[in-house]
DNA sequence: TGAAATGGTACTAATTCAGTTCTATTATTA
DNA sequence: TAATAATAGAACTGAATTAGTACCATTTCA
């Protein structure tokens, strides 16, 4: 299995698709270029209106138009709004449930959570904007008394 | 569904668990201490010696002992040895086959590939010892034109 | 009025995951 | 030497999830 399902990928493909067609596009016109199954992707881009990324307009010449700002959408977004938010393992919601037998005694409990917060930086970090145009780069956030500087090789 | 399966859960609660019983342990034991499938923790043990984490003794007083460092066994090393190799997408495996319809066209290829880096980069970073003992960060490294400094907060 | 689009919901097939089962082998101990 | 407790290896199964379909309704335009 992957990390990202089909659903996250074929979203982000409309998402970028509708970002380089201002003017909107439709669900068959996207599952062409992309040979695509169409009902599917009809699904998620139902979806992704639903959620607010999308304006949808019926009809003959209807289709959906992105109507949220890249920099605004977040892989973890995303991926919240088709299928569910981030968590490393099972145990992940039973620990904030506190129902996990082990909790007292865990001895990865801890570690776990680094890893956790730390994909899950990536997630909320990287946006649309950054997926279209990855030489941008926006904050990235470090911990443990660590700081960033440019040395200037980026120019 | 979450990034981790069970059996990568398991496993690192296995390798933590041995870790703190140099004189080894049983697939029995660890169960019954982490009230888990007692056959299918077994499966795991199986896999984790047949890979080299783990050697095995069988017998009345079997079972097994960890004989790699905590600090060589990185996540992603894990992940492979369970399950497969972490990617991003479906069409990771596409990408490098060359097999994607898309690729010449596909307009988040390449931000895809860097989002797929940054994970990648924290599964090979983080190792059973970061897992037992949080407060070590082994090296991070960097991209783009930066580096990092100490600015001392975490004395 | 017919075609082409979305809206909403329910359904289904295929795959994957989690766990089981079974048999064999090895080692200890009574 | 027989019972027991462990690993070795392989195949199998049930449940859950994912991926994809199907259907019908509504809207819009030509």
């Amino acid at each position: 299995m992957s990390f990202f399902s089909r659903k996250m990928d074929y979203a982000l493909l409309v998402l970028s698709h509708l970002h380089g067609n201002p003017d909107g596009s439709s669900a068959r016109e996207i599952s062409a270029k992309f040979s695509i199954s169409r009902p599917f992707l009809a699904n998620i881009m139902k979806t992704l209106c639903h959620h607010g990324y999308l304006s949808s307009h019926r009809g003959v010449h209807g289709g959906y138009v992105l109507i949220r700002k890249p920099e605004d959408i977040a892989l973890a977004d995303i991926m919240q709004s088709l299928d569910e938010p981030f968590h490393l393992t099972d145990c992940s919601k039973d620990i904030e449930k506190q129902t996990c037998s082990a909790r007292t005694f865990c001895p990865i409990r801890t570690g776990m959570s680094g890893v956790h917060d730390r994909i899950r930086t990536i997630l909320k970090d990287v946006t649309l904007a950054e997926i279209l145009d990855p030489t941008i780069r926006p904050s990235v956030s470090l911990q443990f008394g660590l700081e960033l500087v440019s040395n200037g090789t980026h120019k």
